[in-house]
Order: structure tokens, then sequence, then C-alpha cells
DNA sequence: CAGATTTATATCGTTCACGATGCAAAAATA
DNA sequence: TATTTTTGCATCGTGAACGATATAAATCTG
């Protein structure tokens, strides 16, 4: 059949962007009660691990551009978590630092990853298959961000 | 030690965030000479397979609700890609159909999957890993859709 | 058949992604 | 040093996603 490949079954991405909503949508149940969403979730990740840095070095750890990480974090702001301020050595960085409340939020979301993934590998048995994906969408974001 | 697997498996979700928007994002050079975004091909996936398709079921092809597939048909409809006509037998629906441009947009898609299979491939060899991709990620969005 | 419930679609508000563009500061180069 | 280029961040506009809510029409139930 002429266009057998543009059939929705036999397409990858599809595949892709469907588990990656389903599995953001997981996260809701953990993060509703904190008040914040998954994107902002994952600025704390990274800010958790080393607080105190640039706009540009979060948005490279995210895959992100400053055009979607900057109202990202005025918002985050806003809400309390973290404070942008000017940067002493290079005044056009933003240093972003975590607030009190974006501090102490680590304690109550250190569960997260856990109740995640139980209820991921629950519906995943056997766990080989979730094994496989790791290393395969590490690859592909590999050879997709390669520039 | 059960910590660093944890660890692991709560980064899957940040993996397929990434994956989904970087595989979205190499369909930009096929599907803007279209003037066609990466959701707006799906739903055109979905009627290329079959015309005249209440709202509903083109939301439950794609796993969306009709609060996200609506805006996007309405779109669609003023770009003049499709027909959204009100359902006979069942007055509350409405019936999308592919205009005479919608159609033949199949024609100068055809070539899209093959072009971004070979895009991917070349960046994600051996094939055996994007091979299991496929399998994972169904019975991933199998159990998260389960409900 | 009347009332309750479900279904199909739509609207609104908020938050993301992201292309395009702007601007000032830093770095590179003439 | 003066000029050009690059970098870091921001703003704007558009198109998703999606929770909450609304409104008819269809369906179920008593």
């Amino acid at each position: 059949m002429e266009y057998e490949q543009l059939k929705l079954k036999s397409q990858l991405c599809f595949r892709l962007y469907t588990a990656a909503r389903l599995t953001v949508g997981a996260y809701h149940p953990y993060l509703d009660p904190l008040g914040i969403t998954y994107p902002q979730y994952l600025v704390l990740l990274v800010l958790w691990e080393q607080d105190k840095q640039p706009v540009c070095d979060i948005a490279k750890r995210l895959m992100l551009d400053t055009n979607t990480v900057t109202p990202l974090l005025q918002r985050m702001e806003k809400s309390g978590l973290l404070l942008r301020t000017k940067g002493k050595t290079d005044t056009r960085q933003r240093i972003v630092s975590l607030t009190e409340k974006g501090l102490t939020m680590r304690e109550q979301a250190k569960h997260i990853p856990e109740c995640l993934s139980a209820s991921i590998l629950e519906k995943m048995d056997p766990v080989e298959e979730l094994a496989a994906l790791v290393p395969a969408l590490d690859k592909l974001i590999e050879g997709l961000s390669e520039r």
C-alpha cells in the first residue's frame, strides 16, 4: 500500500510524544500538592543539585532555550521558590538561587522518584523493557541534539 | 544499590520529555514547507487513514481530550485543511472531513516518514536500540493510559 | 414519559515550547 | 583603542496541553 508509512501506528515520534505526555501526567498527584508543574520540578532538580546558577546553565541542563526558561523562572520567582539576582562578574547574567521555600521543598519532594518508579514499574513488567528504554532514549537524544 | 536504580528511573520522564521535544523538532524541516505543525500532522494522519470522523474519535486515536483537539481542528479549518460539519444521526457531533487541500497534502507528505527514519537511524546505529524502543513505549503508554 | 445521567463539543485561563526579535554587556578582532 | 561579533537574557506572538466549567443533545431509569 502506497501510504502504509503514513499510518499512525508506525510512528515512533507519536509514541514518544504520547509517552511523554502520559508520564508527565503521572507526576500530577505528587506535584499538585506542592503547587508546582513538571517543568518547574525539573528546574528544582537542577537547582537542588547545584544552587546559584545562571539562567543559561539551567537551560543547558534542561536542553531548553532561555526564551522558555526565563518565563518559567519568572513564574517560580513570583511564587517564592527562587530569586534572580544580577551577576557580579558578568552583569548580563542572572544568577538563580533557591529561597527557603525552594530549599525546603526538597524534603517534601524526596519521595516522588520512588513513587513514580513504583507506579511505572507496576505497569511495565518485566523490568527489562524499561531498562531497554533508557539507553535507547539517551542515544536518540544525543543524536538529535548534536549540531 | 537500590538508590541508584531509583535515581535512574526517576530520570526516565525527563528523557521521554526531551526525546519527544527533539523528535518533534526533527519534523520541522518537513512540516514547515507544508505550513502545518506536528500535532496538525497527527490529525492529518488520522484523517488520511479514515476521513469523516467525529471529534471524539480523532481525540481517542491521538489520546488527547477534546479541549485540546477542538481548538486544533478550528485552526486547521481556518487554514483550509478540513471542514467541521454538524452530525446528522447525532447532532451533538461534529464530523471532521478533509478538504481538497487536506487530501492532496497526503501526496506531499508521503516521504516524511522515510526522511525522518533515515535521519534518526543515521544517529541511532545499531537499529536494535530503535527497535527496542517501540514495544517498550507501547507498554508504557498502555500502562499509563489504563483507567 | 419525566427526571437524572452521560456524552460530544466548546470555552476560558494558565503554563509551556519555541521562532523571531531586541538589547546591552562581554569578548574577539582589526 | 575602535569596531565587530558573540553571548546572556528578555519580550512578543502563536500554538499546543490541560484542568475547570458550560451547554446542549442523547441515553438511561424510575
